[in-house]
Parts: C-alpha cells; sequence; structure tokens
DNA sequence: CCAGACGTTGTT
DNA sequence: GTCTGG
DNA sequence: CCAGACGTTGTT
DNA sequence: GTCTGG
C-alpha cells in the first residue's frame, strides 16, 4: 500500500513537471508525509488547464459529519473503486495525480529474526523511487467536503474556501520488484497517460482501469532506511539515506 | 418505504 | 450522494 | 503507515 | 484489541 511518503519538490518544479500551474503555497519540504497531512495534487481545472493544489490525505466524503473517517480512506483498492460507494462517483470525477519524490514501506520482519518491545518481528522500513529519481505520479482520487459544524460558525469562516478538499491513494497488487517487500503499491500513471487521467470529460472507466493492472518496467529501485521514520514528527533528509 | 453503511491493511 | 438490507 | 490512547465527574 | 491522531 502506500502509507507513507517524501514529498521535497516545490509547487513550481511540480507545475513545470506536470505541465500545470501552481495554485498554492509551498507546504515545505516533507521527507514523512503522513494520512492527515497536506499534500499536493494535481487536477484538471474546469478552463481545462491542469492546477497544483493542496489536499488534505485520507478522504472526506460529502456526506460525513465529521473528519475522523480520514484516516480510514487513505488507500482505494484499485480492484473495487468502481464498485464501492466511497469511490465510483469520484472515479468517474474526481481524479488527480499525487506527486512523490519516493515512499515507504515496511518489510515485514522474520520470525526468527530481532524482536520489537512488543516481542513482535521487527519491521524494516524501506524507501521506494525511482532508479532515474524522477517523481511518482500517483493515481488518486479527491473531494470536497464543508464542514456542518463550521457552517453553523459564520463568525469563523470568513477566510476564503469553507471546503475541504481531501484526497486518497489508488493502490493494486505489487509488481514483481515491490513484491519483494509487500503485497500491495500504489497505482503509477506512466507520462502518455497523464492526460487521459486527468481529463474530467473523460467517463471511460474501462480503459482508465488498465492502469490498474501492476506492471513492472524496472523503473523502481529501494534501499533500507532508518526506523527513525516510524515517528511522523522526523521529518529529516537523513530518513532517505540508506542504511 | 426507511435505516444504515459507505474503507484498507495486516495479522491471527 | 448512493447503494444495500430489512 | 506507526504511535499512542483507551474515562468521567466535579471543581477551579 | 481497537480506534484515533499525526
Amino acid at each position: 500500500m502506500c502509507g507513507r511518503f517524501v514529498s521535497t519538490n516545490q509547487p513550481d518544479q511540480i507545475a513545470n513537471y506536470f505541465g500545470a500551474d501552481a495554485a498554492v503555497e509551498s507546504l515545505g519540504e516533507n521527507f514523512n508525509v503522513a494520512p492527515t497531512h497536506d499534500i499536493y495534487g494535481v487536477v484538471q481545472g474546469a478552463d481545462g488547464t491542469n492546477r497544483v493544489e493542496a489536499f488534505h490525505w485520507g478522504l472526506i466524503p460529502s456526506w460525513a459529519k465529521d473528519r475522523k473517517i480520514a484516516s480510514k480512506m487513505i488507500n482505494a483498492r484499485s480492484e473495487t473503486l468502481a464498485e464501492k460507494n466511497s469511490f465510483k462517483g469520484l472515479f468517474k470525477k474526481k481524479r488527480l495525480l499525487i506527486p512523490m519524490d519516493g515512499f515507504y514501506e515496511w518489510k515485514p520482519g522474520a520470525a526468527d529474526g530481532p524482536l520489537n518491545t512488543k516481542g513482535k518481528p521487527l519491521k524494516q522500513p524501506m524507501f521506494i523511487h525511482r532508479v532515474d529519481d524522477e517523481p511518482l505520479a500517483v493515481a488518486g482520487l479527491w473531494t470536497a467536503w464543508k464542514d456542518p459544524e463550521a457552517a453553523e460558525n459564520p463568525e469563523a469562516s470568513d477566510a476564503g474556501d469553507q471546503w475541504l478538499h481531501s484526497a486518497t491513494i489508488v493502490t493494486t497488487a505489487a509488481n514483481e520488484t515491490m513484491s519483494q517487500i509487500h503485497n500491495r503499491m500504489p497505482v503509477f500513471v506512466p507520462r502518455s497517460r497523464w492526460a487521459e487521467w486527468l481529463d474530467r470529460s473523460n467517463d471511460d472507466i474501462d480503459d482508465l482501469s488498465t492502469l490498474f493492472v501492476p506492471t513492472d518496467d524496472g523503473s523502481l529501485t529501494m534501499h533500507p532506511v532508518s526506523t527513525d521514520v516510524n515517528n511522523v514528527r522526523n521529518n529529516d533528509p537523513h530518513l532517505v539515506t540508506p542504511l
């Protein structure tokens, strides 16, 4: 799956890479982006041009009473996307690309290996990134949510947009490279299909679903990193340094 | 009709 | 919002 | 994803 | 064990 990643590029760098406009303030470099944090997303605007915007990681569906649900909606299985109530409408109309430098997966520890303080096998975090060190373009879905409580407090809602934009990362089965450490991985959208994925008027779901078939083009590599990454407050370049 | 759910992962 | 279950 | 909390009452 | 928060 994908539950922690790295984002160090600035909005204008991301905009340049995706052929988009930067419509957001910098979120800063983050070597330990965790669910509920703000992340960048590339979406197609109403005028047809692509924009880099900020999203809350963890989908908060439009019907949610509060934002607690977000931490349960950090991923969406590609296999069932088109059938799930929470996702099917978004799959048609609210697709985005989530840029990242790379992401972390925790390789399960061997039963006869070192144990943690609770007596469970110690997991080894790994950093996965492109061989050429270009950003990954990960498939995601987004939506807008208006806090029902905030709507009843007009005094606090003067400042700008009351709609919270949130996003979830689409996952698929691990490819050959990733299956060394984990059975799931995010869906990567190749450059040749970015436009198709972002196109708001495209509702050819069957065709888009071909992106969900795990492929292995040898573009990914990985290395073990410090367990300091377990602490979400630890945001330091050394987190991606190979052990 | 109304009520209630709506999610993923990993581990056992 | 939209679907399923009762 | 991992870490950390997990509760209520009454009083200030 | 299970949920919430980051």
